[in-house]
DNA sequence: CAAATAGTCAACCGAATAGTTCACTGTTAG
DNA sequence: CTAACAGTGAACTATTCGGTTGACTATTTG
């Protein structure tokens, strides 16, 4: 349950799913990271935090560089919790889908 | 972007998620969804307007009572969103399954 | 050694969250 | 009509969040 708090919240936030997206193509160190927004490093470095506390980022210290990478597990439960909703969502587009054609009859 | 933020905030509660839970059983008034709960009807309240917002969760009113139901889209774009890195999550696992063999060995 | 680089830590700020209580509005039932 | 019921709204509190700046540590480079 509280995994699931904290993953949902991890991901709650533009930022923070643009660096999950970045890492999906790779290691990066921070600094690299944090290049493409307009924030100082330290936030960046928190959101890393966040995500790092959550389990979806691994950090390694090589030298003086942080290196972070994707550590895909949480998403996955978060991903099976909402499969448990597929089907509903399923239906809803599928009687939407229906009463449109109704509606354009 | 800001859809998913709501989104996954939304659903980053562990109440929220389960007043979604017991939508998926069906349409039901606000007093029933809050009956399971250890707290003020009006802090339920309040988390059902949260996934209003987001776009959950439709308000209906017939007479005094509030009718809710499940509106599942945007837990579809969730999905989809994580969807994105399922490979990353099976490779890591696959990765995780090989080491443990390699170790067991 | 000295200077630049990579990053953390601590303190602070304003806004948002999750909850409370109490007063209130509408609606139904006796 | 009156009482009970379903729910909202406003005000308040404590905590968390997303961001800043400035001082600091550790590491690499010239």
């Amino acid at each position: 349950m509280a995994d699931l708090d904290q993953t949902f919240a991890a991901l709650s936030d533009t930022t923070r799913r643009a660096l999950v997206a970045q890492l999906a193509e790779g290691e990066a160190p921070l600094s690299d990271l944090a290049a493409p927004f307009d924030m100082s490093l330290t936030a960046v470095s928190k959101h890393i935090r966040v995500l790092s506390d959550a389990g979806l980022v691994a950090i390694e210290k090589r030298g003086r560089t942080r290196y972070c990478r994707l550590q895909a597990g949480p998403m996955k439960s978060a991903a099976d919790w909402l499969s448990d909703y597929q089907t509903f969502w399923d239906d809803q587009l599928e009687s939407l889908g229906r009463h449109l054609r109704e509606e354009t009859k």
